[in-house]
DNA sequence: AAAATTATTTAGCTTCACCTAAATAGTTTT
DNA sequence: AAAACTATTTAGGTGAAGCTAAATAATTTT
């Protein structure tokens, strides 16, 4: 076994990285949800990456899987491509930021390293996505952040909004309408203990918003 | 059986449609020697091929398939994604002509419909991609095309460049480097009985050149 | 027309990445 | 601590798309 770097494999150690950053090791179920694939399968999935030479993951029964270098790098380097391919669609064919998602996942598995300096080049070699989401550098390190959920602010914080969640449409559609996006200034004029609700005065719109966790949560601030 | 396109399918219905153009039934040998894959691999494919439903080919034992209508649609789908983004590449990204043909055959079989309206649109919709060859229109009928080989030619005989085979990076560079591209005259000087050899007089370019079979026979030309 | 050559097909096997059903391990609840 | 529940793994199986080796059909040469 050495460097096959299937469809599949790219999935699996793009999610993983995903599920790293949030807490620690992937679990099975969660992974088989991301991928949209039965548990039994991700267990395959999880041992034959385990047992690849390089490892791509360390896997314990039971315990999830963490990324090893290689799977990092590799991960990095999908990741890297689906954030300049969003970048790259939004600026040259006029994609919203609500349709590019899709479209990157295919893509990014396919696209030569020449076509994503290209693309890098003519970007002008972004930082960010247009959900705000850190571009692995070319070298295949992830810059560092340090905004928080939106969830996590109270009465009276204010905040620049950083980055959103890209994969549903349907809330960057809503976000877009109320004008939180990235860079955007916000002020918290309310919480409610109960339901975790936020109420907001976002910069440039007339009206306060009401936004509760299932938003909040997906929405990332620098205080 | 039913609508399922897979990458290999359409890449066999691509191949079968330009050895179609060429003379009649694709063969087993020239689809495998294409594809680079078995013969034997290939008459299972054929055999899946013309008994799915839609039949995408016709097959009969021993003789080669042909494409049926739906196959054919399929087909110029593929080839209309492959020589938009031949002409995407070249004007959003700075490839140049030898260059993309690679990347082409890789994201022609990854974007979605949307993608490929935009690309056109952004593109102007144009009728021949950077080597001259027909872009099928959106409502997938590849327009007629009445030019013949360079090979063709003799003594005397004049010509426009129409277009010239994508497949062979060195061949187009070299093309490139003698002027011999898309929209450019040409005047048959000589012709050797022999070899088959042309020596031809190019628009723009002060000294004539010697061109063999091998080389002529890929590029065509309107009298 | 027989022999030789070439093209194609059949048969049986492999790998990848998934699946379901059943078994087991780990975690909560009572 | 047992019972119940949830998460995970094992076992066995599928379909896609390739492979090799051997058989057969078609074509060309002698």
């Amino acid at each position: 076994m050495s460097e096959i770097m299937t469809r599949s494999i790219q999935d699996y150690l793009k999610h993983i990285y995903e599920l790293n950053e949030y807490g620690s090791a992937a679990s099975t179920n969660d992974l088989a949800a991301r991928l949209n694939i039965a548990p039994a399968s991700v267990t395959g999935m999880l041992q034959k990456l385990a047992n690849s030479k390089p490892a791509l993951v360390v896997y314990k029964k039971h315990q999830g899987a963490t990324l090893t270098r290689p799977g990092e790098k590799a991960a990095l380097e999908v990741i890297r491509h689906h954030r300049l391919l969003e970048t790259f669609l939004v600026t040259t064919l006029g994609y919203s930021w609500d349709e590019v998602h899709c479209e990157a996942d295919k893509l990014e598995h396919v696209i030569s390293e020449d076509f994503e300096a290209r693309m890098a080049k003519a970007l002008g070699h972004p930082t960010r996505d247009p959900h705000g989401e850190l571009i692995p550098t070319a070298d295949l390190v992830m810059p560092a952040d340090k905004s928080c959920p939106l969830a996590s602010l109270r009465t009276d914080d204010t905040a620049t909004v950083r980055r959103v969640s890209d994969d549903d449409p349907a809330l960057l559609r809503h976000l877009r309408k109320i004008g939180v996006v990235p860079e955007v200034k916000i002020v918290v004029k309310s919480y409610s203990e109960f339901d975790g609700n936020l109420t907001l005065q976002v910069e440039g719109q007339k009206l306060n918003v009401v936004l509760g966790k299932a938003i909040t949560s997906q929405v990332f601030v620098d205080k």
